[in-house]
DNA sequence: TCAATTTTGCAAATCATTTGCAAAATACTG
DNA sequence: CAGTATTTTGCAAATGATTTGCAAAATTGA
């Protein structure tokens, strides 16, 4: 494991809540933005991290990555402060799983989070863009 | 609503599975890629169409777009072959807008979506990527 | 230690998506 | 219905995340 990979890696460890390409390229000093994208890939490749794609519209669209292995979480993603939340160890696995193989599909993989609006920004008054409906296969952000 | 809007929306609601804004500007005869991304904001602003952002290999990342709406669907995506398959109605919504609620948060939307190899190219002798773990937040392909 | 392989930094290229701007289409007013 | 105000469209250029070519630097192996 080269230093970069290993730093990469520990930034990504130590955040505890997933991280842009771009954020953990600011949070290492001295490395190329390529270096840091080749790193991801390598340690995504090997399974020391996970990843999604989430869209908010400060952020635009970017790849988040989070740490992998064993434990598998879902976060929940603040429209309004753009922080994440972890939503504990991944609950929609297995029913997914189940509801594939009815369908003859072979369920390898899954991509889930929420948006909406974290505790703080609610007592703050913030509302949501898009309040009642619970949009499923939609970001309201 | 104008003439382009409208082939827009014909041309989502007509196809039954999500569609890239790629996909459906080549499915329109003489209107800008412009236009067509213009529309497709314009028409989920109306909450006529939903969106998720997606990537696969073979397409790289992109947003897709489905009939909006009360009908809120989730899909599947084949690795092998790209084609979606509908998992039907959503069925985690409900379940993730109570487990924020005990965090305190303000649930107001969620992107759900499944990956794996579909039935013909499980048939084909395909295999998956990556295969036993069932990641979550992760997509393999 | 020297050659072979891998990784890095830099700059340029990609690719989906967005935006400025003037022309075209549509809506509104009298 | 004409005339003006507003919105939408097409085209081209800009954005921004991510990728890639290539030569230098670092690492590995013999």
């Amino acid at each position: 494991m080269t230093k970069a990979r290993k730093t990469v890696l520990e930034v990504v460890e130590q955040e505890g809540s997933p991280l842009s390409a771009r954020q953990i390229g600011a949070r290492i000093a001295g490395h190329d933005t390529a270096t840091v994208y080749r790193a991801l890939h390598y340690l995504e490749e090997k399974g020391l991290i996970d990843s999604f794609v989430l869209h908010c519209d400060r952020h635009g669209t970017e790849r988040y990555y989070t740490t992998g292995g064993a434990c598998h979480r879902h976060w929940f993603h603040c429209v309004e402060c753009h922080r994440f939340i972890d939503l504990g160890e991944c609950v929609v696995g297995d029913m997914i799983e189940k509801i594939g193989r009815q369908k003859g599909l072979a369920v390898t993989g899954h991509t889930f989070f929420a948006t909406g609006l974290c505790a703080d920004c609610q007592a703050a008054g913030k509302m949501p863009g898009r309040l009642p409906s619970d949009t499923c296969s939609t970001q309201t952000d």
